[in-house]
DNA sequence: CTGTTAGCGCTTTCAA
DNA sequence: TTGAAAGCGCTAACAG
C-alpha cells in the first residue's frame, strides 16, 4: 500500500492539513511541526499523490508533448528544447510517441487529457489529426502545434519555412548543373511535404525546367524502408535523376541505402540533399548537404507560447512563428567544398 | 471548464453511474441508455478524468520510463521497444528525460509516483541513483532497471554483457597490431563504464600488454564536448594511442571531432571502435566498428518483466537478463573489410 | 499556527 | 437495469 498523507500526519502527531502545508511550503507552520513532519515523510518515503491534489487544484504541473517519433533526431531536439524551458518554468514534460499513427495519436491525446496535463505541444501526424484536436478545444486545454500546420486549423503554430528551404536546396542543385532532380517525399497530408514539394516546383519554374511528375515518389516519413523502395523506383526510370532531394532526414537514409545497393557513389553518381540534419551523424562525419532547421528552438518557442497561454496573459488571437533554416553545404551534393564547415 | 461526467449524465438524462458503466463497458446498461450516453459523450467531447478514477482504482494504465537522454540512439531504441510491448498490453508509456542529472532523476521518479504510474522502467544515472529507488520500494511500485546495474541494488535487471563486449573489441584491435590503445570512458559510477574498462583490462592482460592508466580518460557520457576534451588529452600524450575505444556511441562523436581537428584520418592515423551503434548514421554510412547491443530488446524484455510483476504472477526473486552484443566490423578499426555488411 | 468541514470527479457498494 | 451514498487522498475555506 502506498504511503498516504494521513499516515504521515499520524506519525508526526499532527493533522493532515499541517502535512499538506509543509508539502506546499506554506509559511504558516511552526518550526517544530515542520521538523516532525519532514522526518515522518523521509522515514515513510512518502510521495504526495498528485491525482488527489490535481483533482482539487486542477493543476498537475505537467505538460504533454506528442510527437510522431522520438527516434527522429529532429523531434528529439524539439523535445529537448521543450523540456528545458518547461522544467525551468516548473513544469514537467510527459512524452508520447505516435509512430505517425492517427489512432495512437488520438489515444495519447485523450490520455494526456485524462491525466489532466495543463497544456500540450503537438507535432501532428498530418491533416487528419484535426478532428482529434477538437477534443482539446472542447475541454479548454491550450496547445501549440509544432512543425506541421493543419489545413483548416487556426491555433498557435511554430514551423519552419519549408517552401523557401526546399527552393534553396533545389536552386543549389540546379546551379551545380542538375536538370533531372528527383524527390522522395511523404504523404501530402503532411504540410511540410506539401510545402517542400512546392519549393521544389518553384525552383524548377524559376529555372525554366519542366516539372516531371514521375520524378516525385512518395513514402511514409517514419519508415526508412519505404523511402528505400521509393528511391528504387526513381533509379529504375529510363531517364533516372542525377540528384535526389529527400523530404527529411529519415527518408534520406533509405535513399542512401538504395543508392549503395545500386553501386551508386554519392555524390559522384548521384547528388543528394535533404531537409533536417541527423544530429550525431553530422558531427561524426559531416557529409550531408542539408537545410538545418533550428529544431531545439522549435521546442523552446512553442513551449514559451504555451506557457504564455497557461499564465493566461495572452489574447485570443493565434500566433504563428516561422523559423528559417540554415543551408549547409557539405559533400553529398557534389559541390566540393571543404569537409570541415569551419574551413568555409 | 473541462467536461465532467455529471454534464454527460444530465445531457443523456441518466445518472453519473450509468455514464460510468458505459465508459467502463459494463454490460448491465440498456441499449437505449447506452446510445444516449454515447451520443452525449461525443457531442460534449468528454474525456474521463483519470485522476479521479485512478484515485479510486489505483490503476492509471500507465507505466513510466526514465532514461538519461532520449536523444541517445541507444535509449531511443530501448524506449521504442518498451512502448511497443506496453501498448499491446494496454499500457501507455510516459517518458522522462533526466539528462543524467541525479536531481532531475529524483524529481521525475517522484513525479511518476505522484502520477500513480503502475510501474517503472529505469535507466539510472549511476550508482548514486540507489537512494532514489528506495522511494519506489517503500511505495510498493514495481520497477525494472535497464542497461546499468546499481551497486548494492538487487531488483530486476536487463543489461548487456559489457565485459565480454569490450574484451572482444580490444582483442580485435590487438589482433590488428595495436599496442597503445586509449579508452574514453565515463564516470565509474556507471556500471557499464566499469565493466567495459574491465573488459579492456582483461584483453590487455590476455595479450600480456601492460596496462597504462594514462591511456584511460574520463568524460561525461551525455556530453560530446567532454568526450572531445578527453580525447585531446589522449592525443597530447608523448606516446599517444594508435587506437581508441570509446565507451559509447555519444562519446565516439567527440572522439571523432577531436581526431578531425588534429588532422588525423580514421582509420589511417587512428583506429576507432565503440559500444552501441548510431542508428541512422550507421545505415547512412556504415563506418564505425562497434559492439551493437540489441537496444530494442532491452526495452521489450524489461517491459515484459515489469508486466509480469504487474500481473502479480511472479515470485519475489529478482530476475537478471543479460543480452549479448553483436560485433560488427566496419571501416573505423582499419581492418579493411568490405563497406557493405552484406558482402561479408 | 492549527484543525475541521466539505468536496474535486469518479467508482464501489448496496439497495431499489 | 439503475441510482444513492460513501469515500479514494488531498486541499480550499473557514474557524479557532
Amino acid at each position: 500500500m502506498r504511503v498516504t498523507m494521513r499516515q504521515v500526519a499520524e506519525r508526526a502527531g499532527v493533522s493532515a492539513m499541517t502535512v499538506s502545508r509543509v508539502i506546499n511550503e506554506s509559511l504558516r507552520v511552526s518550526e517544530g511541526a515542520r521538523t516532525r513532519v519532514e522526518a515522518a515523510i523521509a522515514e515513510l518515503g512518502y510521495v504526495p499523490n498528485r491525482l488527489a491534489s490535481g483533482l482539487i487544484r486542477r493543476k498537475t504541473g505537467a505538460i504533454g508533448v506528442i510527437v510522431p517519433d522520438v527516434a527522429n533526431p529532429f523531434f528529439t531536439l524539439v523535445v529537448r528544447g521543450a523540456e528545458e524551458v518547461a522544467w525551468r518554468a516548473g513544469y514537467h514534460v510527459i512524452l508520447c510517441n505516435t509512430q505517425g499513427d492517427l489512432e495512437r495519436e488520438r489515444g495519447y491525446l485523450e490520455d494526456m487529457l485524462a491525466f489532466q496535463v495543463e497544456g500540450l505541444l503537438i507535432v501532428p501526424a498530418g491533416d487528419q489529426s484535426r478532428p482529434s484536436l477538437r477534443v482539446l478545444k472542447k475541454n479548454d486545454v491550450p496547445f501549440v502545434i509544432i512543425d506541421r500546420s493543419i489545413a483548416g486549423h487556426d491555433g498557435d503554430l511554430v514551423q519552419g519555412d519549408s517552401v523557401a528551404g526546399a527552393r534553396r536546396l533545389i536552386e543549389h542543385l540546379i546551379a551545380l548543373g542538375h536538370r533531372h532532380i528527383g524527390m522522395v517525399t511523404e504523404t501530402s497530408a503532411v504540410s511540410t511535404a506539401r510545402d517542400r514539394l512546392q519549393g521544389y516546383k518553384e525552383a524548377l519554374a524559376a529555372a525554366r525546367i519542366q516539372f516531371r511528375p514521375e520524378l516525385i515518389v512518395e513514402a511514409s516519413a517514419i519508415d526508412v524502408g519505404a523511402a528505400h523502395d521509393a528511391t528504387v523506383k526513381l533509379l529504375d526510370l529510363l531517364d533516372p535523376p542525377t540528384a535526389i532531394f529527400s523530404v527529411n532526414n529519415i527518408a534520406v537514409v533509405g535513399v542512401a541505402e538504395a543508392a549503395r545497393e545500386r553501386g551508386l557513389a554519392i555524390p559522384r553518381d548521384l547528388a543528394l540533399v535533404c531537409f533536417d540534419d541527423i544530429e550525431h551523424a553530422s558531427r561524426f562525419l559531416p557529409f550531408l548537404t542539408v537545410m538545418v532547421q533550428p529544431a531545439e528552438t522549435f521546442g523552446t518557442i512553442a513551449t514559451q507560447l504555451l506557457l504564455d497561454r497557461l499564465a493566461g496573459q495572452v489574447s485570443e488571437r493565434r500566433r504563428i512563428v516561422v523559423l528559417p533554416a540554415d543551408f549547409i553545404v557539405r559533400e553529398s551534393c557534389g559541390a566540393h567544398v571543404p569537409v570541415d564547415d569551419a574551413a568555409a
